[in-house]
DNA sequence: CGCGATTTAATCGTGCGCGATATTTATGCT
DNA sequence: AGCATAAATATCGCGCACGATTAAATCGCG
C-alpha cells in the first residue's frame, strides 16, 4: 500500500517529464521550418525580448548552464541567426546578437503560440493558470534544492 | 503588442520545460545515493510495478522509443540492477527483469516521494491535481500531434 | 508451405543538459 | 604596481532523447 506513492502515474515529475518532451515533439514540425530546435527556440524568444544579451542574462532567463548554452549558440551562428561578439567594455562576457535573418525569424514565428494554444486543448484563461501554477513549482523545486553551483540562474535578487 | 504571445514567460512549454529540469536536479542527490540517474528511476518505477516487461512496453509507459531505452537498459544490466533476456516464445523481445539487488532498491526509493512532495511546496491534493491536468496536456498534444512513428507508445486502442 | 509484410530491438548520428575543469579577463587589497 | 580572487565563457565527458535505418524473428496470406 506504501506502493502507491511510487506509481509511475502518481509522479508529478513524470507528469511533467512527458508533457514537456510531448510538447517538444508538437512544436519541432514548426520550428523545423524555421531552421530552429525547441531550446534554440527558446533562446531566440530571449533574443527577440532584447538583443544583445550576454551569454549569462541568457542562462539566467532560460535556467541553463553556458556549457548547454555555448554550442548551441555557436550553432545558431552557424545557421546566421545570431552574431556571438567578446564585449568592448568586459572582455568576458560574449555579447550575442540577432542578425537580419534571426530579427526576421519572428515574423514567421509569430502564428507559432497560437497553433499550440489549439493543440493544448486549453483555453487561454485555463492555460495561463496552469502555466502560472507550473512556473511556482519550478520556484519551489529551486528553492528546496537549495544555491546549486549557481555560476548562473535561479534567483538571486536580494 | 502582438509581441506578448511570443513572450518567454508566457510559454506553457517553458514552464514545463524549466519546471521537468528542476524536479530533475532535485532528485539527483537522492537518487545518486541509488546508483540511478533519474530517467533510470523512472523505468525501475515500471519495473517495480510489473517484472519482466518488454522494451517496448516499458516505452509505452515512458513514452520513449527503443533507441532512448536499450542504452539505458543496457546501463542499467551494468550496475546490476536489471537483467536483458531474449524472450522463450518470441526471440524478438527483451525481458527486463529485477536482479535481487533492483528488487532491493526499492525500499531505499520508498521515502523519495514524500521528499519531493515537501520539496514542491504543494500539499497532496494540489499535487494531485496539478498532475492530472498535466497528464491531460500530455494526452491532448500527442493527440493533436497526429500519429508520429509510433513504433511505441501513445494510444493504440482501437 | 513459402514469401512478403509486420513487429521488435538495436545501431548510428545529432543535439540538449549537466558537472567538473580550464582559460581568460577583471577586480580588490595592500 | 603586484598578486590572489572572482567572474564569464569555453571545453570535456557522460547520459538522455529522437529520427532514420538495420537486422532478425514472427505473422499472414495465398
Amino acid at each position: 500500500m506504501t506502493d502507491a506513492l511510487l506509481q509511475l502515474d502518481n509522479q508529478l515529475c513524470f507528469a511533467l517529464h512527458s508533457a514537456s518532451h510531448a510538447f517538444a515533439r508538437a512544436y519541432k514540425p514548426r520550428l523545423q521550418k524555421l531552421g530552429l530546435t525547441y531550446p534554440q527556440y527558446l533562446v531566440m524568444l530571449v533574443l527577440w525580448e532584447g538583443d544583445g544579451q550576454t551569454v549569462n542574462r541568457i542562462g539566467e532567463r532560460l535556467f541553463l548552464e553556458s556549457s548547454t548554452l555555448t554550442p548551441l549558440l555557436k550553432r545558431l551562428e552557424a545557421a546566421g541567426h545570431v552574431t556571438r561578439r567578446r564585449g568592448v567594455e568586459d572582455e568576458r562576457e560574449v555579447r550575442i546578437h540577432l542578425t537580419e535573418r534571426g530579427r526576421a525569424l519572428k515574423a514567421a514565428a509569430a502564428e507559432i503560440p497560437a497553433q499550440m494554444l489549439a493543440a493544448s486543448a486549453l483555453d487561454a484563461g485555463e492555460l495561463g493558470r496552469l502555466r502560472e501554477e507550473i512556473a511556482a513549482l519550478r520556484a519551489a523545486l529551486d528553492a528546496a534544492g537549495g544555491s546549486r553551483s549557481r555560476p548562473m540562474g535561479s534567483l538571486n535578487q536580494v
